[in-house]
DNA sequence: GTCAACATTCTTGTATACAAGAATAACATG
DNA sequence: CATGTTATTCTTGTATACAAGAATGTTGAC
């Protein structure tokens, strides 16, 4: 465990993001935060510092720093870099991925068709995020794999409500099946499509989502 | 022009890291850094963390920041994942690509040719840099260009050296010329496989030197 | 001479103090 | 009453002070 206060302000604060208790736009008072963590100003910042790198908050100068959610454009581009980045992991998984691995994708499937059975939207989520890792850890590149979860764990508040939709686990359920036998089949560029459309049909899900949410208001 | 000395700093240390002034290993001392920059240990932890982020540098608690440049396995791997970016975007770009930017590629293109004709690595490698950013721009989309920015200029010192190489010039223009090419002809698998191998064969000529360079010692 | 226990020094991590620009409020003027 | 200007307050950015763990040096026992 690290004992450094500003480690664990950086996952606190990411943690008020994702939530949305501080939502988007809204300034980081580094005092208000200072206070309510029960340190100083000094860990808080250095902790800003580092969502601001990682791009979940801008920094103004002399005027602090702001949550920057991404707007609707931005979050398709994001999810289309997803389903490029899957794609490449699969890819290479399909020429790389091991007997080992290949059980554990299987067994992964399995939990995600549990879920499915039990119509259980959030235990399915959470199998299908464990079957999405094996697929970046498949691919046998450890930086595009850390790449890959960035990313992933970044569009995670997004993903998350799609998948309530009708018919959208069995669809995916679906996809993951024709995952797995492409990378039987040893087949990459067949794997690489597969995983491809497989997040893109997120994005779009997502996109619906936003523009029905919008036209309500 | 940014007032925040911790953002100068930020890059003063980058620059430090890229130049091999801060070699691989060693600690950044705080006190000594903020002595040289002529400020307090405030700002340069504040680089030091944001340095820490972007994965130049590694932190272990009370016992201070590392630099920690990439060995030879990770290395293959940046290079294998910046190709697989550079294809994702030339395959959108495929699909996306405007007249004017396909004419700004020729321009770009025509300006690598006439390094080559010149002999002139540097020059060379400035407009290639200039070849991929476009290339990264075409893909319409601007997160994806980011990323690809970001590891691109993570791998700059690792990817200048092998310009030199006999040869290897001429063969990355007629690469270029394939790219445009099938850029143009809008077909989207192609562009992605020329990209791959082009950056790919950067990551092997690279892993070539850094062999002989070994057995030398 | 070697090794272990202890003391010292050094460095990081955090808190506080101070400087300076930005936001806001008060006020004067037309 | 509106508006431009100035004064005040507030917040960030930086420097310094202090606390605590790590590294190092010293001393004593064997």
């Amino acid at each position: 465990m690290t004992i450094r206060s500003a480690d664990r302000i950086t996952k606190e604060l990411e943690h008020l993001v994702f939530t949305g208790e501080l939502g988007d736009g809204e300034r980081l008072d580094e005092i208000k935060l200072a206070k309510r963590f029960g340190v100083s100003r000094t860990p808080v910042r250095e902790a800003i510092q580092k969502l601001a790198t990682s791009g979940l908050v801008t920094q103004e100068p002399r005027r602090g720093a702001f949550v920057r959610q991404p707007g609707p454009v931005e979050l398709m581009e994001m999810f289309e870099a997803m389903a490029e980045l899957e794609a490449s992991c699969g890819r290479l998984a399909a020429s790389r991925v091991s007997d080992d691995a290949l059980v554990q994708l299987q067994i992964a499937n399995d939990k995600c068709q549990a879920a499915l059975d039990q119509g259980d939207p959030d235990l399915y989520y959470q199998e299908n995020e464990h079957f999405h890792h094996l697929i970046y850890k498949a691919s046998g590149n450890g930086f595009l794999e850390q790449e890959a979860q960035k990313l992933h764990r970044r569009l995670k508040p997004f993903r998350r409500v799609q998948l309530h939709l009708r018919g959208r686990m069995k669809q995916s359920m679906c996809e993951h099946r024709d995952i797995v036998t492409a990378l039987i089949d040893g087949d990459g560029d067949r794997v690489a499509n597969t995983l491809r459309d497989h997040i893109a049909i997120q994005g779009e899900k997502f996109h619906h989502l936003m523009t029905n949410l919008k036209s309500d208001t």
